[in-house]
Order: C-alpha cells, then structure tokens, then sequence
DNA sequence: AAATCATATTCAAGGAAATGAATATAAAAA
DNA sequence: TTTTTATATTCATTTCCTTGAATATGATTT
C-alpha cells in the first residue's frame, strides 16, 4: 500500500513548541506577562507558588526562547518574546471554554514586588 | 509573602488540551484533516505510517474530542470536530516557521482509498 | 458460514516530563 | 566583608507518554 515515511519535521518543530503549553503553570505565568513584564517574585504572588518552582518553569520557557529576562538590581523581569504568543493561548481558550469562567482569576491580594509598589502608593491597588 | 495557592482551573483545562498538539504525528493528522474528512487507509498512504499506529493515534484525538468519525461501508472516515482547531496550528506555525518550507509535504505519490480513487479516475492525480 | 478487508484495542517496555527537597549564585545593604 | 534578598540549579523519585507487537472487531464479499 505504498507505504513511504515522510520526515514530518515541520511537524516535529510544531508539537516540541506545543510542549512548552502543556503545563498550567507555564499557561498561568505566559498569561501574567501577556499583561506586562513581570519579576518572579510578582508571579510568587500572584500564583501562591515557591519561588523555586517558579523559577524551574521559567527555565523551560527561557530556554524554549518564549520569554526573555531583564535584570534590574535584585530583581529579574520577564518578559513575553513575541506577543503573538498569546495568539496561541487565544486560540485554544476560545476552542474550550464555556465563556462563563471569569478570565480575572489572576490578580492578586497584595503584591509587593517593585512594579506594584508604586501602584500600591498610587491608587491602593495591584 | 502572601502565599495563597489558586486552582488554574481554566490554564489545567488548556494544558491538557494542548497535549493532543505535542505529538508530530497528531499534527499530521490534522493537517491532512484540514483539508476535509479522510479515512484511515488514506493517511496510511499520506503519511506511510501502519494502520495500527495510525489508529492509536486517532483514538487519542477521538477521546479528546477533536476529531469525529464517521463509517461508510468498509471505511472510517475522520473529520474535524471544530475547523478552528486550525488556528492553533496556524498561530504555532506562524510564530517558529522560518516560511522557506514548504507547506505541501503531505501531498502522496499515489493513494487508492475511495476518495482519492474517484479523482484519480477523472484528472490522474490525488 | 468462511474468508477478507479496514480499522480498533490491549499490553508491556522504554524513555521523557513533573515535582519536591536541598543547595547555589549573585547583587545590594549593612 | 558579612548578611540579606531575589533568583537559579541540581538531583532523585514518581508519573505519564510513546511505541512496537500481537490480537480483536465488525462489516462485506464469496
């Protein structure tokens, strides 16, 4: 039946890129800095999670080239290397969701973190 | 520092989407079915790949739910669930393409399956 | 009914990813 | 220069995914 494998090395590229979205953590800090560069301690707070953890996934992310880091003295600020990565996470939310989760369940009690801080002084909220 | 740990309901529900994207041969899959429903003896000759691999394959994307089936005569016709899944596959392909490959590398030498038969009949070409 | 054709399922071995714990680094403050 | 603060890395264990081999199902023709 003619059978002949084919490379499939486009496609190879494909699903390796798509293993970078199959972990919520990695889903939730993509998300976080599709609103903004972020410092890992942000995200500590946001999402409730140990720093080293953190900091593991965001290895993962860097190292797949999704994001980039920006030291600012003690602080490290991550940033999205192409927004049209949120194209991505669009396209799968929009295939799954029932559109009655609220997209907001990312923000924060309290945050100290640099960036927040002056929002904090400013107008009381994160 | 606030630690509070929050469900990510919603980033679990994309996570485990997206692990039906992280295989090359799913991709494929997808691709070839983008183009319009196609049963299992055609992909084998797509793709040169065996029957059986091909079917473990489709009942992952069939328990997921992207892809449906559908029987005529001695065939098993796949199609997609939802055309948007293309655009996942668009948006991934857009952002790591280098857009020098070529995007018909699923085109088969030559395939019998009912289909492709009929239009050989009439313009000698699959 | 038996044989055949297209497709599906089960199972087991190997490999890769997830995660917790412990520790390392490096910049800034004291 | 010691301490502190923010972040990174390493390692070991468990869990999940991949893939090949063998076999099953179920419709169709003989």
């Amino acid at each position: 039946m003619n059978i002949k494998k084919l490379d499939l090395d486009s496609q190879k590229k494909q699903a390796n890129y798509f293993k970078y979205f199959t972990h919520p953590v990695r889903i939730a800090i993509l998300q976080i800095l599709g609103k903004g560069e972020a410092c890992v301690c942000h995200m500590e707070a946001v999402l409730g999670l140990r720093q080293a953890y953190l900091s593991q996934q965001l290895a993962v992310l860097r190292e797949g080239g999704l994001i980039t880091d920006r030291k600012d003295g003690w602080n490290v600020f991550y940033q999205l290397t192409d927004p049209q990565i949120l194209n991505v996470l669009h396209a799968v939310h929009s295939l799954i969701s029932d559109d009655l989760e609220t997209e907001t369940s990312l923000v924060p009690e309290s945050c100290s973190c640099p960036k927040c801080a002056v929002v904090l002084e400013k107008n009381n909220c994160c």
